[in-house]
DNA sequence: TGACAATTCAAACAATCAATTGAATCATCC
DNA sequence: GGATGATTCAATTGATTGTTTGAATTGTCA
C-alpha cells in the first residue's frame, strides 16, 4: 500500500514488485491485456495472486506500471537516434530510425516487452495508452515526420501537404510488419528469420526501399524503363 | 422479428443463422475473437443466447462459419484483380492489387467484416485461421509475388533471391498499416480520412510510393540527387 | 384440426476471471 | 526481545463467460 510504483532501480532485483513488472511484461506482451490473466503474471513472478492488488491497485494499474517501466527500459537500451552525430545526414537518421525501432521491436537480448506491448495497443487501445500515445508515440513520430520531410524536399511538400504523412506512414508501417504479423508470416514465409542478423537485413531492406521510393518521387517524370 | 433486411442475398433475409452471420462478422471484427460474447452477438442478432448452440454448435464454429461467409461476400464484391483485361502491365496490376485490398479493407458500403477479420486473425491467429490462410490468404500473396517479380525483373532476383518477398512485403505492409492502426492513427494523424475518395488516394501513394521504391532499386547506382 | 418436427425461449449450469478478506508471516527499529 | 507495520498467503466473493436444459412456441403437412 505503500509501494510507489515506478520503483525501478537496479537494486533488489527480485523484490516482487519488480518480479511483477518482469512478468506483467511478457504476459501482457505474449497475450494482450484482455486475454493475460492475474494468475498467470503471478505464478510466473513467483507471486501470490493477492499480489498484484496489492502492490499495484489491481490489473489495469499493472498494466499501466509495466507499460511505463519497459518504455523506460527499452529507450535505455535504444535511443531513437542510436548515438547518431547531430549532424547526420537525413539518409544516415532514416537509417537509424528504422533500425532502432526494428530492435526494440524484435530486441533479440534481455527481453524489452515495450516494443510488443506498443505493438499491441497500437491495434488494440486500453485506457492506459492515451497518455502514452501523446509522450512515447508522438515524439517518435514527428521525429521520422522531420527525417521525412527533409528527404522529399520542400517544393513536393509545398505541392502536396499530405505528401509527408502518408511517407511517413509507409516507412513505420514496413517496420511494423514483420512484429505484427510474425506468426503468420513463420507459416507464409518460413525462410524468414528473427535474428540479429535478420534484423539487420530488415532494417536496411526498408531503409533503401523507403529511400529509392521518395527520391522517385522527387523525379516523378523519368522515362519509362525498358520492359525487361 | 421482422429483421431491417440491410442487405444480403435475396433469400430469406432474416432468418436466424443469416442474422447471425451478419451480427458475428461485426462483432467478431470489432472485439476479436477471444473479447467478442456470444451475448453481444445474439442480443444484435435479435436471437435467443443458446441460438448460436443450436444453429452452429458453439462459438468457434459460429466464427468459422461467418469467416468464410465473409470471405465469399469479399471476394465477389472486390475480387483481387479488379476486372483488369489480362494483358495489363505490371504497373496496372499492382495498382489494381493495392486498391482492391484496401477496398476489401475499408468497404465504404455494405459492410464486408471479411476484411477486418482477416486482419485480425493476421495479428491473433485463431485455430479456425490455419485453412483460411493456405486457401485464401497465399493465393493472394502468390499473386502479389508475382507482380513484384516482374517488376524488379530478372536480373536483380537473380542476384537476391530474397528481394521479392522483402518487396512484397513492404507493399503488403503499407496496406495493412492503416486498418490495424486506425484507431491510433485517428488520435495521432486526425486529418486522414477514411472515405471511398480517401481511399483512393491511399491506394494511389501505397501504388506509387511502391513503383518508386522499386524502380529505384533496378537502378541502384544514380549518381546522387541534387539538393534542391 | 391435429400431429410432428423445427425453432425459440428463460433459466440455470459449470468454469473462469479479477478482486477481496482476514489471518499468518516477515522485516525493521525501539 | 518485542512492538509495529509491511508483506504474503489460502480461501472466498461476485461478476461474466460459453454452454446446456427442458418447456413453450412456431411452422408444416396430413
Amino acid at each position: 500500500m505503500v509501494e510507489s510504483a515506478d520503483a525501478l532501480s537496479a537494486v533488489a532485483v527480485d523484490r516482487t514488485t519488480l518480479r511483477l513488472l518482469h512478468a506483467a511484461g511478457q504476459v501482457f506482451a505474449e497475450q494482450g491485456f484482455a486475454r493475460a490473466t492475474v494468475r498467470e503474471i503471478c505464478n510466473l513472478a513467483d507471486a501470490n495472486i493477492a499480489a498484484v492488488n496489492y502492490h499495484f491497485g489491481g490489473k489495469e494499474k499493472l498494466y499501466a506500471a509495466a507499460l511505463s517501466f519497459w518504455k523506460d527500459e527499452a529507450l535505455l537500451k535504444y535511443p531513437p537516434t542510436l548515438g547518431l552525430p547531430a549532424d547526420a545526414s537525413a539518409d544516415q537518421r532514416l537509417a537509424a530510425f528504422v533500425r532502432s525501432l526494428l530492435l526494440r521491436l524484435f530486441d533479440p537480448g534481455r527481453p524489452t516487452w515495450h516494443g510488443k506491448l506498443v505493438a499491441r495497443e497500437l491495434i488494440e487501445p486500453t485506457p492506459a495508452f492515451d497518455e502514452h500515445l501523446q509522450t512515447f508515440v508522438r515524439p517518435l513520430l514527428d521525429l521520422l515526420r522531420n527525417i521525412v520531410a527533409a528527404l522529399l524536399g520542400p517544393e513536393l511538400i509545398a505541392a502536396d501537404p499530405a505528401l509527408v504523412g502518408r511517407c511517413t506512414a509507409s516507412v513505420v508501417s514496413q517496420c511494423l510488419f514483420y512484429i505484427h504479423h510474425r506468426s503468420c508470416l513463420e507459416k507464409l514465409l518460413p525462410e524468414q528469420q528473427y535474428d540479429p542478423q535478420s534484423i539487420d537485413q530488415i532494417a536496411e531492406h526498408v531503409t533503401r526501399f523507403s529511400l529509392s521510393a521518395i527520391r522517385g518521387l522527387r523525379q516523378p517524370l523519368r522515362s519509362p524503363r525498358t520492359p525487361m
